[in-house]
RNA sequence: GCUGCGGUGGCGGAACUGGUAGACGCGCUGGACUUAGGAUCCAGUCUCGUUUUAGGGGUGUGAGUUCGACUCUCACCCGCAGCACCA
């Protein structure tokens, strides 16, 4: 009956763990119904992508963590929704085809494959009828449905946008595949180039993306991460008058209070200014600046910004509120893709200002006090100097009036701005989705595919190489760059772009709602049942991409009806990186990978998912520790031990009798805590308890029937297979769908209860007394402690405090 | 530089709204069973001190509030992650 695993003898796990695995594939078990009369919990992974090296430790780590939650929730009459698929569409498997010559649909079909059975293995109770696949046509038909409304209520645009492009590779890279400015195979330089990319409009969306993170319950670091990428900040434009000419020069600022420090000005080396005020003796020096500044990676223009550079373009402008002439310069300090591209200086009231009027010898005029602008530029609170009618005011006042002023006056306005950017939706690639549209050849204008011609397949194709202009290889397929629509005759092409990856992922949560709907993407009865997700987990990788992108769509959905919720995710939850036993991250390259099919063949399922919820914290990186596992792996063949004989029989022992009253009090105060700790998603803590109870019960000589029940039903959400085998041999029925234990408060507060005494707090003694015993009761036995006595001979008792329960506190002189 | 998170035994980690720091697990030490044990069971395990008892010290560092601080306040040090000339 026993296993003998290397040195160890262990229940056994693997009959037991198939067996149970394929109970549940076979009755459905798991399978969630739609709208049914009872309350919803809608418990959702990060679907993977399933990449061909397999499954590592990383991932089951949430996955465990939301089926033990799916489970619990179960026991406690919610509906679950539990369910996963694939994010299958991206570089790795194209990348992949380009080496092999095998198709993207062969290699995504295997590893989907491989995903699969490994997370299998784990005994997680999905839905599987509501898998999804977001390369599968029927999937992404709908993805391109999503996109055309996008496109109609004008929020997928055409636009020349930089992208990646790699002059030595001949190609076009994702960002993904640049690290550091340099692409991530063979280390080439990679330089910004315009291309014609399509870009989805999410800036309209920045005010609400940023509001609507109050009423979702994120980490604070994903929703500060979330804050600073869409980067709102409030300000003002203000309109400079071009000197000689009738033309203004729009900036922005934060500080429009500092008007009167302006300088000189700044523009961004691409700004249109520099076409055509340029005076004739600066031109050739500013267009060699302009080229110097082009030419600069992204990288570059961050390593070179110790030092700032910059020429006068000649020009003067005229600052609005003291009617002076100040000098305009470029730099590439100023971004053209910030605010107007155009900025006042302030030197003495901003560090960057300051820095170049320095190395410029630019006049540096204080106008707030309280610093010393001969060493650096106080961007702190003051009071106005310098100012005219500003002066006496501190900075946000002299803000308000200033901003009334310029309003008044017609000089500039009150304004806000982000620094989010709108998102480049396009990828020259082959594995992603087609644009559900044509171009016409002539005009080059789009048309959007009906519907009943999504979905845009794919075409196949034979050869995977990029085309040499840094085009998709659909650039390569004659029928799909031109074709004659048969009806009108005119030539028409579709787009070579396709999809990124992120495009899948943005509402894969909506489609498990109504994963085998052909006539909608999704029923919006079934939408208003199931939405929102209650509680999300996955990585922290995706902070700002998935779940920005997600949140953007969503809204976008709502404002057109197709959802009821404003927000997609309620509560979300990163889990910690699992690191290799050396405390760095896993590796190949360091060697210092654990692979989950080895430890599950080793140990089990069940042993597995316990000691990754045992390491500790869900959110916290934690290292991998082979010998931690036979802790975990001890307890639960303890466990199997106590109760069940070398025949596979309920052991003699276990008897319909009842717990002593130490035993129902330990058993209480377990249930209390397991429950606690389950909605606080603090595995670690509720294992631990259980570790406590199981002592408790193998101290007996007759081990309560009715507490072992209870033990199995509390460990069941996290090792599902063994406590399924074991309650099957104690009569209970589908143990997933069992009653969750409740605890009685009266039966958790023990009777006598140990009391500390304190002397000038130090504990110098404990006594016993009965609960809730009143105050006087107490202090009259903490005085009786023997080496209380002790400390109390020969000085002065001036202060008692007495706290009911937990001790005594006595101050002496 | 900015933002967020964290710092507790040899290790992973516990400690509710401030109330007996170190639960639980690993490892280690001793013992039992055994031909053997790296299996299993029992006992011990923050540190100094001690025959036992009593004591002293102790949650990154330094101050502070309090009868009482891992927990609250201030300053600083270290680690991890994200952002980085965003006007």
């Amino acid at each position: 009956m026993k296993y003998k695993i290397g040195e160890y003898l262990m229940y056994p796990f693997s009959k037991v763990e198939n067996k149970w695995q394929k109970k549940w594939e076979e009755e459905k078990t798991f399978k969630a119904e739609d709208c049914a009369d009872q309350p919803k919990y809608y418990v959702l992974d990060m679907f993977p992508y399933p990449s061909g090296s397999g499954l590592h430790v990383g991932h089951p780590e949430g996955y465990i963590a939301t089926d033990i939650v799916a489970r619990y929730k179960r026991k406690n009459d919610f509906n679950v929704l539990h369910p996963m698929g694939w994010d299958a569409f991206g570089l790795p498997a194209e990348n992949y085809a380009l080496k092999t010559g095998t198709h993207p649909r062969v290699t995504t079909k295997n590893n989907i494959a491989t995903f699969k059975r490994q997370i299998k293995s784990f005994g997680f109770s999905y839905d599987w009828d509501r898998e999804i696949n977001t390369t599968d046509p029927e999937y992404y038909k709908w993805t391109q449905w999503i996109f055309q409304q996008l496109y109609k209520e004008g929020l997928a645009y055409q636009a020349e946008v930089s992208v990646n492009w790699c002059p030595e590779l001949k190609t076009v890279l994702a960002n993904e595949e640049v690290i550091d400015g340099k692409s991530e195979r063979g280390g080439h330089p990679v330089i910004q180039k315009p291309m014609r990319q399509w870009v989805l409009k999410i800036t309209d969306y920045a005010e609400r993306l940023l509001e609507d993170l109050d009423i979702i319950d994120f980490p604070e670091s994903i929703k500060e991460m979330q804050r600073n990428w869409i980067g709102k900040s409030e300000g003002a434009d203000v309109y400079f008058k071009i000197a000689g000419t009738d033309e203004r020069l729009k900036v922005f600022t934060t500080r429009p209070d500092t008007l009167f420090g302006a300088t000189y000005m700044v523009v961004a080396p691409e700004h249109p200014i520099l076409e055509e005020h340029v005076s004739e003796e600066y031109i050739k020096e500013v267009q060699d600046y302009k080229e110097q500044a082009m030419r600069k990676t992204d990288l570059d223009r961050k390593e070179l910004s110790k030092e700032k550079t910059g020429v006068f373009t000649g020009i003067y402008a005229i600052n609005p509120v003291n009617g002076e002439e100040i000098p305009v310069w470029t730099s590439d300090y100023v971004l053209m893709t910030y605010g107007t591209g155009a900025i006042m200086a302030v030197p003495g009231h901003d560090q960057r200002d300051w820095e170049f009027a320095k190395k410029f010898g630019m006049p540096i005029i204080e106008v707030i006090s309280g610093g010393n602008i001969e060493e650096e530029a106080y961007e702190g609170d003051g009071e106005l100097v310098n100012s005219e009618f500003l002066n006496g005011l501190n900075v946000d006042k002299a803000k308000d009036k200033i901003i009334k002023w310029l309003e008044d006056k017609d000089l500039g306005e009150k304004k806000v701005r982000y620094k989010l950017r709108d998102w480049v939706f396009s990828r020259q690639r082959y594995w992603g989705e087609p644009f559900p549209l044509r171009i016409h050849k002539e005009s080059g204008e789009v048309e959007l595919l009906d519907k009943d011609e999504l979905p845009l397949m794919l075409p196949k194709i034979d050869k995977y190489e990029l085309s040499g202009t840094g085009e998709s290889p659909l650039a390569n397929i004659d029928n799909w760059v031109e074709f004659t629509d048969p009806e009108t005759g005119e030539k028409y092409g579709y787009d070579t772009n396709t999809m990124p990856q992120w495009a899948g992922s943005c509402w894969y949560y909506l489609r498990y709602l109504d994963p085998h709907n052909d006539e909608k993407p999704w029923d919006q009865e079934k939408e208003k049942y199931w939405m929102p997700v209650d509680l999300y987990i996955g990585g922290a990788e995706h902070a700002v991409l998935h779940l920005l992108y997600a949140r953007f769509w969503h809204k976008v959905l709502f404002d057109l009806g197709y959802v009821s919720t404003p927000e997609p995710f309620q509560k979300l939850v990163n889990q910690g990186m699992i690191l290799g036993e050396d405390g760095e991250k896993m590796s190949k390259s360091r060697g210092n990978v654990i692979n989950p099919d080895d430890v599950i063949e080793e140990y089990g399922a069940d042993t597995f998912r316990l000691y990754e919820m045992f390491m500790g914290p869900l959110d916290r990186d934690k290292p991998w520790n082979t010998d931690s596992i036979k802790g975990i792996s001890r307890f639960l063949n303890r466990v199997w031990d106590m109760l069940i004989d070398q025949d596979g029989n309920l052991k003699g022992n276990v008897k319909d009798v009842e717990p002593d009253e130490d035993l129902k009090t330990a058993t209480h105060k377990a249930i209390k805590k397991v429950t606690e700790d389950m909605n606080e998603l603090r595995f670690n803590t509720a294992i631990s308890e259980l570790m406590v109870l199981s002592k408790e019960l193998g101290k007996q000589s007759e081990i309560p029937i009715s507490v072992v029940k209870k033990f199995i039903n509390l460990l069941n959400p996290m090792a599902p297979h063994i406590t399924e085998e074991i309650a099957d041999k104690l009569g209970m029925k589908e143990l997933a769908y069992y009653e969750w234990p409740e605890w009685e408060e009266e039966i958790v507060k023990e009777e006598t209860i140990e009391m500390a005494v304190q002397i000038n707090g130090k504990v110098r003694g404990q006594f016993e007394i009965e609960k809730d015993a009143d105050k006087e009761k107490c202090l009259e036995k903490a005085l009786a402690v023997e080496n209380v006595q002790r400390h109390l001979e020969g000085v002065e008792l001036v202060k008692k405090i007495v706290v009911p329960n937990k001790l005594v506190s006595l101050v002496v002189k």
